[in-house]
DNA sequence: GTCTATAGAAGGATAGAC
DNA sequence: GTCTATCCTTCTATAGAC
């Protein structure tokens, strides 16, 4: 049942040097006509998945002919691509600023676990969704450069689960505990409504009270 | 935060009555041809994807040609129905015995949670993957069919988690754990594996271990 | 940066023989 | 229950004009 990787200590990584790392990435401006279209393929790819909207479909949801997708995307899985890339880009960036904010070590927890249900419920649902949930459409050569990015994002998770079985707030394995997390907030998506009486924040300290050992109250 | 459902008490249904009406429904023998293209479909379906699935690749995976398909099933979508059908039955037969079996709320918690685990990791798993991830490739019509299924299975799960918030067992809205344990569980088939040092009895463990608020020891 | 026109490939489904 | 042959549609991607 014990994992080899438990005894070994997970830190969580420097703050400063990853925000320093994440600001130099570029992505593309939302208000181009190549971010209008990745915006645009976001939505689509998650209402309809990836698969099943064609070009056509896309090109005619920003007001153009199919052909001049082309000259902004080599191919169709480059759009897909694009829109992993910046999503991930982005909200990394939030997960940063959100944990630097955090005083304690319960509260970098519950920063975490809000951050993501606020990228996968807010602006960048849609596009966080198409991550989640189009993985196995991306080509493989494409996948390792998003994987690479998907790794900075995990450490930051890993590091501070790791802390917190080590100061006795959560029980069990990190690695597991995170897998069950991930599972439990990319689900949301499918039943969590900004309107439904719940705001994000309530979710979020729901989730944490759920999994936490001895809850600290808060004000 | 409190949902206006919260006050309706949810009673678990008659497992007697239930366990019958499961055995009513006729399911495709297994050891038929057309229980083995469905093996095969949700196998390939599972590690393809519905859309990218081809009829010929199905058919050469079972050593036919593609056109011997459609004397089995009307078109792509039935055999996507079919496999979903099956499997919910199938799952749902397992989940109802257990919970006769169960002796305490305790335990029918955790005989739920050990059952999803098994139908997403087990034998089962690839078909029941296609459910959970393939779900919105079924047309709307037959979507509706299989929906009246798992309002059954969903039945069993919020029967129990209710009665557990009542003893003080759960903390929280009974959907939304509910919810949230469906997205975690779901979630194992992408990283979980039997092979791995942790066997589905133990998972299973640890998480009813991570969501119950007075855990009581066990043997 | 967008258009028109179209090449070229692949997929779902049918018909009738065996 | 499976085979062969094939129709028809849909889709990605390219080429070159504007």
């Amino acid at each position: 049942m014990e994992s080899p990787m438990s005894s070994k200590v997970i830190e969580l990584p420097s703050l400063e040097a990853l925000g320093t790392r994440l600001a130099a990435m570029d992505t593309v401006d939302p208000a181009s006509a190549k971010g209008r279209l990745l915006q645009t393929a976001a939505h689509l790819f998650h209402v309809r998945g990836f698969d099943r909207t064609t070009v056509r479909d896309l090109a005619s949801a920003v007001g153009i002919q199919s052909g001049s997708i082309f000259h902004h995307f080599k191919n169709k899985d480059e759009i897909l691509e694009a829109v992993m890339h910046d999503t991930i880009v982005f909200n990394t960036r939030l997960v940063i600023d959100a944990l630097r904010a955090s005083a304690s070590l319960q509260d970098q927890l519950l920063a975490l676990i809000r951050c993501e249900l606020e990228s996968i419920n807010g602006v960048t649902g849609e596009a966080m969704n198409v991550l989640v949930f189009e993985w196995r459409n991306l080509p493989e050569d494409k996948q390792s450069r998003i994987l690479k990015l998907r790794d900075i994002y995990e450490s930051l998770w890993l590091g501070v689960i790791s802390e917190a079985c080590r100061e006795g707030l959560l029980r069990g394995e990190p690695f597991v505990i995170r897998r069950l997390l991930t599972g439990a907030l990319s689900w949301t998506s499918t039943w969590y409504r900004k309107d439904g009486g719940l705001s994000v924040a309530q979710l979020a300290e729901q989730v944490l009270q759920m999994v936490i050992c001895q809850p600290v109250p808060r004000a």
